[in-house]
DNA sequence: CGTCTCATTGACACCCTTCAAACGAAGTGG
DNA sequence: CCACTTCGTTTGAAGGGTGTCAATGAGACG
C-alpha cells in the first residue's frame, strides 16, 4: 500500500495519474513494479520525441506503434498484444508514437525501475535485451514484406500473424480498423479492402462483418505467404 | 600470444580458421577479445538459419544484411559501415544473411564471450543492448521509407544517410552497386538509375561515374526528406 | 429513423515494374 | 595498342498493380 504511494509519487506522468481507480501496486513478470492504467479507443499512450518515462506491458486490449510524416502518411511498425511489452523500442526518448487501438488496460512500469534492476540482475537485463531483439526481429520481417510483397502477400501475412497471436478459435476477430491494417502493411483502405473481398472471392477466407475473418483455406494461404 | 591459440581453439568456425595471417588477438571496445578477418567482394559472412557464433565490427569495407524469398527477391535490411557492428541482431541463431559488400575487414568476436561479459559487466550489457537498440529505431525509420515512401524520397534520404554515415568530402563514394541500393530501398534496379539521373537533371546532385555522388542542393535535398 | 463513421466498390490515373536494348567501364588476350 | 568479352548501368517502351477520387453501402448509436 505504501509503495504505490511512493510511485506514484516519484513518477509524475499522466501515466500513473490515470492509473485504474482501486489498482493496487503489482509486479511485472520483468520484475519490476507499477500500475494498471486505462486508455480508451484511440487515445495517446505516449508521442514521439516524448521523454521516455515508462515502459508498459499490455494487459488487455491492443495498442499500435507508428511514425507519422508531415503531411499525414503513418506508418504502423507494430501492434502489441495482450501481454506484449511496448515502450522500450527506444533509448531515452520515444522515436515512435503509441495509441490504444482499442480499450486497453496496460502496465505502467518506471523505465528507471527496469534499468536499476538490470543493473544488478543479469537474467532481467538478459529479458530486457530480448525483448528489443524480438521488436527488431519482427520488424526485419516487416522491412522485406513493405519492400517486397504484393498487396495479396502482405493482407495474406498479416491474417495468418494475427491468426496466430490473437486468441483464434474458429475466426479471427481483427482488434483494428482498415486504415490500421493499410497503415500497418504500407497500402491504402482501398486495396486492403479489395484485396480482403477477392481473398474471399477465391475462397480462401471468409467475411463475417469486417472484423470477423475466417481462415478457410490454410494450406493455400500457407503457399502464399511461402512464395 | 596464448590468448590467441585458445580462442582459435575455442572457436571452430571459418572465420577463425580464415583469420588474417599474422592477425594476433585484439580487444573490441565492446570489451571481449577477437581475431581480424578479411572477406572478399560477395562473400558470405553468415547465412541464415546459421546458428550464431560470432558477433562482428566492421573495421574496413561494408557488410550487407538481407532475407530473401524462394523467388529471389530479396531486401537488405541494413549495410554495415567501418566501426558499426552487426550479427548481434538475432538471437542463438541468423535470421538473416550476411555478406560483403566490398572487399572488407572485420573483428569477429565470440558470442559467448560477449554474453559472459555482459552477466558481470553492468555497462558491457547496456553497450551490447544499446547496439540492438540502434539496429531497431534503424530498422523503424526504414518501415516508414518503405511502406510510405516515393522513389524520389527514398533514394534522396539513402544519399543523405551515405554522406553521413561515410567519410565525405565533397562527394559521396558510394560502396554498393545499383542493385544493392535497390534491394535496400525497396525499388527495381531501374528506378534507382532513373531517379539518380533525374536527380541530376534537376540539379540536386552530380554524378561522376555511377559511384561518386556530389550533393549539389543541400538545402532543396532536405525539403524532400523532411516533406 | 436519422446520423455518423467506417467499409466497400467503381472508374481512372500514375508511379513503378517489366521486358528489352543500348551503352560504358574494366579486364583479357591477341 | 586494340578488338573482344563481360558485367553493371542507363535508357526506352509498354503494361500492371496500386493509388486517387468519388459514390454507395453497412453497422452502430442515439
Amino acid at each position: 500500500m505504501s509503495a504505490a504511494y511512493i510511485i506514484e509519487a516519484e513518477v509524475i506522468t499522466p501515466d500513473f495519474r490515470r492509473r485504474s481507480e482501486g489498482g493496487l501496486t503489482e509486479r511485472d513478470p520483468l520484475g519490476v513494479e507499477g500500475v494498471r492504467v486505462d486508455y480508451c479507443r484511440g487515445e495517446e499512450v505516449f508521442g514521439e520525441e516524448e521523454s521516455a518515462e515508462c515502459v508498459y506491458r499490455v494487459l488487455s486490449g491492443v495498442v499500435r506503434t507508428y511514425k507519422i510524416l508531415a503531411d499525414g502518411r503513418r506508418q504502423i511498425s507494430e501492434f502489441y498484444l495482450a501481454g506484449e511489452v511496448f515502450g522500450l523500442e527506444t533509448a531515452d526518448q520515444h522515436v515512435l508514437c503509441a495509441e490504444a487501438v482499442t480499450d486497453t488496460q496496460v502496465f505502467a512500469m518506471r523505465r528507471k525501475s527496469l534499468t536499476a534492476l538490470a543493473a544488478t540482475d543479469c537474467a532481467a537485463a538478459r529479458k530486457l535485451w530480448g525483448v528489443t531483439l524480438h521488436d527488431l526481429r519482427r520488424s526485419q520481417e516487416h522491412m522485406l514484406l513493405l519492400g517486397r510483397k504484393s498487396a495479396h502477400e502482405r493482407l495474406v501475412w498479416f491474417l495468418m500473424d494475427m491468426a496466430m497471436r490473437l486468441p483464434a478459435d474458429r475466426e479471427v476477430t481483427l482488434p483494428m480498423s482498415r486504415q490500421d491494417i493499410a497503415d500497418y502493411l504500407g497500402l491504402t483502405i482501398e486495396t486492403v479492402s479489395r484485396t480482403m473481398t477477392q481473398l474471399q472471392e477465391d475462397g480462401l477466407i471468409e467475411l463475417h462483418g469486417c472484423r470477423h475473418v475466417a481462415l478457410r483455406d490454410r494450406v493455400a494461404l500457407e503457399l502464399i505467404t511461402a512464395a
